[in-house]
DNA sequence: AAATTCTCCTGAAGGC
DNA sequence: TGCCTTCAGGAGAATT
């Protein structure tokens, strides 16, 4: 399932492969993702040039021309480079196509989308409410003391939600709560300075490592190249219901909190 | 305003 | 083998 950490891993492998190519045809195959994708894509997309490959929370940013492809991997989704003239498989629902490859975009659930922005992208309904870049300086301990202000929802709930910093999905807000040892329950309102201090920096040390490692893959994320992330081996807490604690050997607990698994050690994590 | 619930979808896993 | 049920989850929309 594509957090921040894949969506990177993907936008630093196309980059190479399209930036400065132009567009030369666009195949949809299936126009029933998240929303449905424009009808005039191919129209807008044939001749632009891509200026740049970049990441706005899990958003791949392809910008062209005169204006962004958006591309979002939803939770089962992935874009990968092959050839052209490559049969296409199940869920292979678009091809954005260049002179000899193709930018091949598969998501079995659909949760994804893919769509043009033509307008500033900070203006876009999508992209305005969005809150700092978790691996910015924009993403402090006093951003999320002040954001945290008046608000009783759980820690865990607080940091995966877009508005106070984008990109924390479920597996890292578990892993990075583990790590700087806060109960995933604690209201965000009761949590003081210096412990979000702790939380930002195993926040960004996580995510980075993830990104080095090339992304966790659970069941079905793999790179541009189709090869999966290794950051799965690394998981503390995820996943690991009534498994022993890594650091006191007592059972990991799960729960749902906001209707997401919550993995956590009620002995460590107060 | 903030918090919670609903919704989209398929594939994997488990029960019988 | 096969059918049925359950679950996972990003994030906007709808509701409380």
């Amino acid at each position: 399932m594509p957090e921040l950490p894949e969506v990177e891993t993907s936008c630093n492998g196309i980059r190479p492969h399209i930036i400065n190519q132009k567009i030369s045809d666009v195949i949809v195959r299936n126009h029933r993702l998240r929303w449905p994708v424009a009808d005039n894509l191919r129209v807008l997309l044939r001749g632009q040039q891509v200026q740049q490959v970049t990441r706005r929370a899990k958003y791949i940013l392809i910008i062209c021309d005169s204006g962004t492809l958006v591309i979002h991997l939803g939770m089962s989704g992935n874009v990968r480079i092959c050839d052209n003239h490559l049969a296409p498989k199940k869920h292979d629902h678009a091809d954005i196509a260049f002179n000899d490859i193709c930018l091949r975009y598969h998501d079995p659930r659909r949760f994804g989308s893919i769509l043009w922005v033509s307008e500033n992208l900070d203006e876009h309904p999508l992209f305005r409410h969005l809150g700092p870049e978790p691996l910015s300086d924009q993403f402090n301990a006093n951003w999320l003391k002040k954001c945290a202000e008046k608000r009783k929802t759980p820690i865990k709930t607080f940091i995966m939600n877009a508005s106070v910093v984008v990109g924390v999905g479920n597996i890292y807000a578990n892993e990075s709560l583990f790590a700087a040892r806060i109960n995933p329950n604690r209201a965000c309102s009761n949590i003081s300075l210096a412990r979000y201090e702790i939380l930002v920096q195993h926040i960004k040390n996580i995510l980075q490592q993830a990104i080095t490692q090339g992304g966790t893959t659970l069941k079905d994320f793999v790179n541009e190249e189709g090869k999966p992330g290794y950051f799965a081996q690394q998981l503390k807490v995820y996943g690991r219901t009534s498994k022993p604690c890594v650091n006191c050997q007592r059972p990991i607990q799960s729960k749902q909190i906001s209707q997401r698994s919550t993995f956590y050690c009620t002995h460590c994590q107060r």
